[in-house]
DNA sequence: CGGCATCCGTAATGATACTG
DNA sequence: CAGTATCATTACGGATGCCG
C-alpha cells in the first residue's frame, strides 16, 4: 500500500501564522530537494542520471523528492512508454522561478561564508 | 558534559564540491532556524521570550538552535550577569544581511504557493 | 531502467527533571 | 530565568530485493 506518511499537519502555528517560511522550507529545505532543483538547472534529466548527478543520495530519496518536487509543481515527470522504461525530469518555469533567487541567495550567503567559519572556530573550540 | 555531536562531515562530496547550497542550507534550512531568525528580526530576544514566540519548539531544541546561530555568527548573545540571569539574543549584521533576502525569497514563494497546492491536490488526489 | 516495499540502524526530537 | 542531562519515541536514511 502507498504508505502516506507525509502528514503534513500544517504546522502553521503561533508565529508561523503569518509566517510562509514553514510551508516553503518544509518542501525545499530538506536534504536533497535543493541539489536536486540544481541538478535540473542546466537540461532535464532522468533518474539515474541524477542519482548519479546528486552523488550520494539513495534511490529512495531521489525517488522521494523527485515526488515531491513534482507534487508542488518545481519539476515534470515525463514516461515515455518504451523498452527499457524512459522517465524525464525537467524544470517547470515555477520551479526555475524559485531556483534562481535560492541560489543568488545562497551564493551571496557563501560570500560571508569565510566569517561564518571564522566565528564557527571561535566559538567551537572553545 | 557539552555534547558535541555536531560531526559536521562535511557533505562536500561530488556534485556539492562546486555547490555552496550544502552548506548553508544545513545551517540555516533545518527545522528551527529561520523561525528563530525572523523571531529576532524585530527586536532582542530573551530565551523564554523565544520559547514562546517561536511556538512549538522545545527548550533543547531552542537551545542547540541558539547555539547553531550563534556559532555561525548570525546571532550574538550576550549575558547580564544579574539574579535572576538574563540572557539576550540579537541578530548580528551577517544575520540580518541574510534573513531579509531569504524572507524576500519565501514571501515570492509564497505568491506562486496557491499553485503549488493546485499542483499538489492534483497529483495528491489521484 | 525506473521505482516502490521492507528491514534495520542511527540520529533527531520532545518531555521531564535538575542545576546555577 | 537560562540552560543542560537523561530517557524514550519516532522519523529519517541507507541497503537490498522485487516488480513493471
Amino acid at each position: 500500500m502507498t504508505e502516506r506518511k507525509d502528514a503534513m499537519p500544517e504546522k502553521t502555528d503561533g508565529p508561523g501564522a503569518g509566517c510562509p517560511i514553514r510551508g516553503v522550507l518544509d518542501r525545499i529545505g530538506d536534504q536533497w530537494s535543493l541539489l536536486t532543483l540544481e541538478a535540473l538547472e542546466t537540461e532535464k534529466k532522468r533518474f539515474n542520471e541524477l542519482l548519479r548527478e546528486v552523488g550520494d543520495i539513495s534511490k529512495q530519496m531521489l525517488s522521494k523528492t523527485l515526488r515531491h518536487l513534482e507534487q508542488d509543481g518545481y519539476i515534470s515527470r515525463t514516461v515515455y512508454p518504451e523498452v527499457p522504461p524512459r522517465v524525464e525530469y525537467e524544470l517547470t518555469e515555477l520551479g526555475r522561478s524559485f531556483l534562481t533567487p535560492m541560489k543568488t541567495l545562497i551564493q551571496r550567503a557563501e560570500q560571508n561564508h569565510p566569517e561564518i567559519i571564522r566565528s564557527r572556530l571561535r566559538h567551537g573550540a572553545e
